[in-house]
DNA sequence: TGTATCACTTGGACGACATC
DNA sequence: GATGTCGTCCAAGTGATACA
């Protein structure tokens, strides 16, 4: 019975889809196309079908693997590539941010679309709403499909903004100092480190299995993306044989990045936030989660660039985890020794630097 | 900006059949 | 009977879109 229902709802498709069709065909019948020579390309608002698909596919590929938002996409797509430019100095100011902005995207996208082209009003409009498209579909699918399976907890416990700030803001770095002001920290966080022992830990930190699980929503291996195959990873601690398609198959994805492994430790913390919308500046939290995802980004990739031990060991474990088969592990191919570790302290005082203080009094009056 | 939902694609499971 | 091939069904992942 459930087999005769299919056909019929499939037929009614298919006479759905001739009709609309037709419609087509009638509504087209007036273009003057050309009749001769060779074919054009549909345009859409100044880019070719195919265009606009490789650009919302590379869109969403860039919040899952470089930065999840890019406060002023034109403005940063509209900014002379200085020659200067060290990455190793990219942290240092907005300037030298918004280059290692066009730094990521230059290097996302194809060398067709360098140039003029970048920087027409289509390719920006089509690339910022892929990001907000894949940043949507993520958080959504991470607090609200798979969350308690992750968080191990109920489906009320993420519900609501009180219930979310009551159960884990300590989870996520909220801490109450003696002269009764409260923050949230960026490091000194339980969630991001393996046996959280109270303080951030060079040796720990990225490591929390809460992260590997939800790495699975970044593309980090061809998994399934429910609760049976998070609940096989919590089991196995390793991800399980993917079917159908996966986003680490569409994006050609072999390798872990400072952005993927960072972005991870953001959409993880956010989804237990008090949060209700995955803003750069949290409303409810204080926290600039921009700001978050930067430093995290900034030790990573400090770590990778100075081949300090404790990172370059940290991307060996992740692209273990997810990409065994790989040989593009951005710890691996580098032939140079590791070098001496820092401290927990040079790290800390490096990261501090420029730290703004957030409050930290969630909101409840939504 | 968040969420629900739909369409499309992929790949595993399984049965039918052919071949050795 | 064992093995391989093929076709079909279905579950699942992903992107897109409508709507709040």
């Amino acid at each position: 019975a459930a087999r005769d229902q299919q056909q019929k709802a499939n037929d009614a498709r298919k006479e759905l889809h001739a009709l609309k069709r037709q419609l087509a065909d009638v509504t087209n019948a007036d273009d003057s196309a050309p009749q001769h020579g060779r074919k054009r390309k549909k345009m859409v608002d100044g880019g070719s079908e195919e265009d606009t698909k490789e650009i919302k596919k590379l869109g969403h590929k860039f919040v899952m693997m470089k930065m999840i938002w890019l406060p002023d996409l034109s403005g940063t797509i509209h900014t002379k590539l200085d020659d200067q430019y060290n990455p190793l100095e990219r942290f240092e100011n907005r300037a030298s941010k918004v280059q290692g902005e066009l730094a990521d995207l230059l290097d996302l996208l194809p060398q067709k679309f360098h140039g003029e082209i970048m920087q027409s009003e289509w390719l920006i409009k089509t690339f910022h709403e892929a990001m907000q498209n894949q940043r949507s579909n993520t958080h959504t699918r991470l607090r609200s499909q798979c969350g308690p399976e992750i968080f191990d907890c109920t489906a009320i416990d993420l519900f609501s903004i009180e219930s979310r700030r009551d159960k884990f803001r300590q989870m996520i770095g909220y801490v109450e100092r003696d002269d009764g002001s409260a923050r949230y920290d960026r490091f000194n966080v339980p969630l991001l480190h393996k046996n959280y022992n109270g303080s951030f830990d060079i040796e720990t930190v990225f490591r929390g299995p809460i992260l590997h699980l939800a790495s699975l929503f970044g593309g980090h291996k061809c998994a399934l993306l429910t609760t049976k195959a998070l609940t096989a990873m919590k089991k196995t601690g390793k991800p399980n044989q993917a079917t159908g398609q996966t986003v680490s198959h569409l994006w050609a994805l072999d390798h872990c990045t400072p952005g993927s492994i960072g972005g991870t430790a953001i959409f993880a913390r956010w989804a237990v936030s008090a949060d209700t919308t995955l803003t750069a500046q949290g409303v409810q939290t204080g926290i600039n989660w921009h700001a978050d995802l930067e430093k995290y980004i900034q030790y990573l990739q400090n770590g990778l660039d100075k081949r300090k031990a404790s990172v370059l060991k940290l991307f060996r474990e992740w692209d273990e985890l997810f990409f065994p088969d790989s040989e593009t592990s951005l710890a691996r191919n580098n032939d140079d020794e590791d070098r001496e570790d820092q401290t927990t302290k040079d790290v800390m005082d490096m990261l501090d630097a420029d730290e703004e203080e957030a409050p930290a009094e969630p909101q409840t009056d939504e």
